[in-house]
DNA sequence: AAATTATTACGATTTTTTTCGTAGCGAAAT
DNA sequence: ATTTCGCTACGAAAAAAATCGTAATAATTT
């Protein structure tokens, strides 16, 4: 029985072209290398290029040629990528328990009243599943 | 006013010495490299002392005589570390949204009803707290 | 004190990620 | 058709992290 996944999850950098796609839809080397810019000012075209390529070798991008240049947009959903890295951060950081994160994750105090209410409706939705789980 | 921190947090493999810390307590290079080679078979000897070494020079680690070797223990405590690891994350993969986070890790379902339970109380301190913030 | 054993120190190598210079290519402008 | 412009391809260098071989050191045993 194996313990968990090692799913290959993208870095830090490649982690930001990935907000900006979801973000602002498929886009150009050129859009995204703007984008970046404007939060870490003197990056290279060219070096947002390079990383954009390493993702789509790696799997992280699917590419399709519009207008004369290269539209880029990531292969797997939102969603998706963002709960393997929740995974592995889970592990790496919690040593998997969920609830110890959440736990501070709330501690941290800027969670607005109308989010602490979408999350009790979270859980209570949870309990509800775990009251039914018998009858499955 | 600035908008957030940029600390240097560890690399994974630092981080799995510092569970490892947290856990045992202070031990020697020996020891945490057994518990590692428990995971990750094979790892040797000094490239565990290597990195402890590194992460004694990043500050991550201090370092006491005792016995004739070195005892190495986290130089932070561990709710800080894993808040700034936290805030890194919450930043990087959900654009800075705990709540966001919080209500995909309670989405896969793993969670206890004693964790929820947990967890509900802890939104009933929040809530507390912002009713009475008017005082402070 | 010489040999053995366990540890740390140091340096080098490998791997991964980030960065960017330069060449090439195709469309548009002259 | 030649130049210019904007983009991509390619390769290499720099930086960061992980790995390990070997030397040095210090205590213990013989």
């Amino acid at each position: 029985m194996k313990v968990e996944n090692q799913e290959k999850v993208p870095t830090a950098s490649e982690l930001e072209i990935l907000q900006i796609l979801w973000q602002f839809g498929p886009q150009a080397v050129r859009f995204v290398n703007d984008e970046i810019n404007k939060i870490k000012p003197g990056t290279g075209y060219t070096t947002t290029l390079k990383i954009m390529q390493n993702m789509l070798d790696k799997g992280f991008l699917d590419r399709v040629i519009q207008d004369r240049n290269h539209i880029y947009r990531p292969s797997s959903p939102q969603q998706e990528t963002q709960q393997k890295l929740l995974n592995e951060f889970v592990d790496a950081a919690y040593r998997g328990s969920a609830a110890s994160l959440v736990i501070q994750a709330l501690g941290h105090g800027k969670t607005s009243a109308e989010e602490l209410e979408e999350i009790k409706k979270m859980i209570r939705r949870i309990e509800e599943e775990k009251s039914n789980s018998n009858s499955n």
